[in-house]
Order: structure tokens, then sequence, then C-alpha cells
RNA sequence: CGGGGCGUAGCGCAGUCCGGUUAGCGCACCUGGUUUGGGACCAGGGGGUCGCAGGUUCGAAUCCUGCCGCCCCGACCA
């Protein structure tokens, strides 16, 4: 196995070749497409089924609506056509024929489809469509639906996990009967993200609310949770959205409420995608390989024996297996690799290459000591545990590990985020050092779109928690209330 | 869509300029043996429509024409 870029060397290569050696993903025939591989997609599946479980303990179901939207559907909302438009794979036809000039298949024009069909680039046309039919008193409300689904954005260009034509992803479509309710539940679903990425993922966020331009296509509001990866870039991690009544009067979606007259529904959705997994390599991974949150991890701890013959090696087994036992009864998930075809150093590098937390070690040293040694893989430090309290301290290394990690990634974050007030020294940090970037704007689009034509950087968010104080815009000088957050961004 | 690169064994590549044994190397794979505290070693072995389609030639991975695909860098986006 090839040693790995470094990341000072060339950040991007490093992550490219990362995804493919820790046999994550890897590119398909397909051009943009990827394929995740099964142990890419045990975390994909382990983020899949906690925040499922969060969905539910919010009050939401789950259920699945169609992969293609007829056409028609897709012009009803102005602006979301327009933000979609351009990457929409288009099914035309629905039969293939032989071709009559020899070899292979050819489409068969004779199967011409009467409306052209949409691969799904999201959803929210084909569901206020059907919502339509759901509702028609306010007893129908709220409608707290969310679907997992894969859908298809024709990319220009395309990174594994961070940027694919097709993606995994999830997807809350809500109805409600006040405008009130539609903002706590797009507020709150941007809460349960933000749990997620902190308290899961291990990754900071900033909670905050997007400019106009950065805006979902066709939401009144978007707030988003924004991380900060190791390169200094920022990465958009999950976004909700305030949708108004914009796809209800769009698909005329109506309800009588309980007092006066009919009223057009009040809409959200959200969604975060297997870009979470991109996240999670660039925030936590070192020059060595990946490295995981205990809590998403697919295999928690490995017991690699160091042994010679078959003797010494079913000796080491039986102390180890004693361990997996011990740490699987305390809910870990466990590998013994006793495979006799690799070495132990070949092991070690392997699994720090696939970001296992922690690994256990026994040799004959340890044999005749009565120990193991214990190397954790965020830190590399290793030590000799007793065998009787082996387990024990595993077990307890997973919080540890765990919390190392959310603070270890809050300081890196603290020290890229850089408080700036002149234009210089805001192109200066930008070049320089990266990072969050928190000044002063004067509020217009226009102002926004020269900061990033001369600089590349965007307006991430408005922070939640941006304090109101009086300022300058940092390239106008003009008035501003607070200061917002800017960044080169993925 | 612009610029660059590449397509030869599962992966990474050499060979292509200047056509000529049976297309080669590393890793991986299979068999046997020796090894085993940080990516072992020896011996033997299997695996190829040289991206596709035409053409030139006694002869094409190599030359010509056309096509296809992918990756990287830019403009747009989760």
């Amino acid at each position: 196995m090839a040693k790995l870029t470094s990341r000072s060397d060339d950040y991007s290569k490093w992550y490219n070749e990362l995804v493919v050696q820790a046999d994550l993903a890897q590119h398909s025939d397909v051009k943009g497409c990827m394929v995740i591989k099964p142990y890419g997609f045990a975390i994909w599946e382990k983020m899949r089924d906690v925040l499922d479980g969060m969905f539910k303990e919010t009050g939401h179901q789950n259920a699945y609506f169609p992969l293609f939207i007829p056409k028609s559907y897709m012009s009803k909302e102005a602006a979301h056509v327009e933000g979609f438009a351009k990457e929409c794979a288009v099914v035309t036809h629905y039969r293939l024929m032989n071709d009559p000039n020899g070899k292979g298949v050819v489409v068969d024009p004779d199967a011409r489809l009467e409306e052209e069909l949409i691969v799904r680039p999201t959803s929210e046309t084909i569901i206020w469509n059907t919502y339509k039919n759901w509702i028609q008193s306010y007893r129908d409300l709220p409608i707290l639906v969310n679907q997992w689904a894969n859908v298809v954005r024709w990319e220009m260009r395309t990174r594994l996990f961070l940027r694919t034509a097709e993606f995994l992803w999830q997807e809350g479509h809500t109805a409600h009967a006040t405008k009130e309710e539609a903002v706590a539940e797009t507020e709150q679903m941007l809460r349960v993200y933000a749990d997620f990425a902190e308290n899961w993922m291990a990754m900071p966020v900033v909670k905050g609310v997007k400019t106009e331009s950065e805006r979902f296509a066709g939401a009144e509001d978007t707030h988003c949770i924004e991380a900060l990866m190791q390169d200094g870039k920022a990465l958009q991690a999950g976004t909700s959205h305030f949708l108004g009544q914009n796809f209800a009067k769009a698909f005329d979606v109506k309800f009588q409420p309980k007092e006066g007259k009919m009223d057009y529904v009040w809409a959200t959705s959200w969604g975060v995608s297997t870009r979470l997994m991109g996240a999670l390599i660039m925030t936590h991974s070192d020059d060595k390989g990946l490295v995981l949150p205990p809590k998403l991890a697919p295999i928690h701890a490995v017991f690699v024996p160091i042994y010679k013959g078959d003797e010494q090696l079913a000796q080491i087994r039986e102390k180890g297996e004693a361990i997996c036992a011990d740490l699987r009864k305390a809910g870990l998930t466990v590998k013994l690799d006793d495979d006799d075809s690799k070495r132990s150093g070949w092991k070690f590098a392997e699994y720090e290459l696939k970001g296992v937390p922690v690994r256990i070690a026994m040799g004959p040293r340890d044999m005749e000591n009565g120990t193991v040694e214990i190397a954790r893989r965020d830190t590399g430090e290793k030590e000799l545990v007793p065998l009787d309290k082996a387990a024990a301290h595993v077990a307890a290394l997973m919080d540890e590990i765990q919390d190392k990690l959310v603070n270890k990634a809050r300081t890196y974050r603290a020290n890229h985020t850089t408080k700036v007030d002149d234009w210089d020294t805001f192109k200066d940090v930008l070049e320089n050092k990266g990072g969050f970037i928190e000044a002063h704007w004067d509020g217009t689009p226009e102002t926004e779109d020269k900061i990033k034509n001369e600089t590349k950087a965007t307006i991430r968010c408005i922070p939640y928690d941006s304090i109101e104080e009086q300022g300058k815009c940092v390239y106008t000088g003009n008035p501003s209330r607070r200061r917002v957050l800017f960044a080169k961004a993925y």
C-alpha cells in the first residue's frame, strides 16, 4: 500500500487518496458517480441510523416519493426551476432496441415519452403536488415526513462524497398551518443537525442563516450549519429551509383553518447528505489515514496478536477473545484479527489508515507480563495495561477519544476564526491563514458579490449568535449592525 | 464549457518519439517453505480484445483518421 500524500504537500490529493485507500469509496465507470464501498457505507449507515432516530424523536415519519418528476412540475415554482434547471438529468425514452446497423442496442426512437421525466435533484415539487391531495383542513396538519433517497445533480466537477452527480441524502418535507410553526420546525431541525454534528461526528458547527444569494432556490430563508475543514475552507454540512407559502402557492395547497378563510400551507424542507462523509474525513483525519470518532466508527477496537507459530497464536487468541467478549458486552464492535497471511506491522498500518479508534496488541512479552499494549488512533499514544483492566480501559477510551476529537476541532476552529475590520487584513487573513473571518458587511448582494469575485470568499452565514454592534462594512465602509462569517468554501 | 493529463493484467506504471522475437515491471493474487513487537523473505505460478472503430503496412500498443471515456485545474453548485 502506497503512502498517503501529506496534507501539507497537497491537501486535495491527500483527501482523494485517503477516500480510496481507506476503502470508503471509489470512482465508478459512470462520470461523476461513486461506488460507496462497504467500509464507507458502514459509516454512512451509522450516521443514517442516528439521524433517523433523531427525526423520529422529533415526531417525523419516513415515506418514499418517486425518483422521476414530470418536467412540468419543475416549472411551477419560478425560483426553484431557475436554481436547478442547469443540472437536471432528463429521461426522454422508455425503451431500447437492437441496433439495426450492427451490434449493441440503441434508444428506440418510437419510444419517446409524451412528457419527459426529470430525475429528482430534490423532491419539493413532487411532494407538494402530492400534499395537495393530503391536505384539506387544519386537522390534516402538520405533516412531518422525511425520506431517505438518492438524488441527481449533473455537476461539472465532482469529488468523492463532497460533490457527486448522484448522492444519498435525507430530505424532510413538512407542512404547517402557521408561519410560526414552520419557522420553529426549520430551526428545530437545524438544531438536530448541529447536535448530530457536534455530539456524534465530533465536528463543531456554526449555526446561522444564509444571505439571499446563498439561499435555497424557492426558500424564504435557509438556515445552515457550517464546519471548518483542516485546510481552512468552510463546508456547508446541512441546511434547513423555511419555504414560506411558495410551494403551497405553486401547487395550490390550501387548507380550511379552524376559524376564517382558506389559507395556503406553510412549508419547510431540510437535508443532509453523503457530503457529511467528506466533512467527517476532513475534520479529523491525519497523514496516516482516517481518524474516526468512536461513536461513528464501524469498528471500535481491533485486537492484533503478535506471535510465532500456531501454539502461541492459540494462547494469545484465547486472551484476546476474552477481552473482545467483555468489550462486546459493553456494546462495542470489536475485531480480532488473526489473519495469518498478514504480519502485525502491516495490520497496524492498515487499521490506522482505516481510522479504527483503538488497537489492542498482545505478544509473547505481554503473555509473560500479563499485559496488553493499547494504542489510540487519535494521539498515537500507546500504553501497557494489565490484562484484567484492558476491557474497562478500552471502553473508557471511547469517551475520551470522542471528547478529545471534538475539543481538538473546536480549538482548531477557534484558532482559525479571525475578527477583521479592514479590507487589506481581510485579504491577508484569507490568503495566508484561512478559516472563518468575522467581519461587518453592509447587507447588499452587490458587496457580497464583489468580495466573492475579488477573493473567492463567500458569506457562509449570519450566525445565530452574532451580537448586535455598530460597525462598518469591511469592503464599502457603509454602516453595519452585525458581523457575518466569511470563508472560502467547498 | 475552456485549459491540462491519461487510457497497456485487479491497482500503479514502462514501452509509443524512431513499427519488427512469445508485450514488460512493481504491488496485489495462487502454491510451497522460512518468518512474525511497525507495511517480511525466497522459490514457483496464474492473469492481457494494449479504450473503441476504421485505415496504412509483409508486420501496429507504436504511424494516420474518427470516436468514446476518465482524472486534475478554472467558471456554477449540497
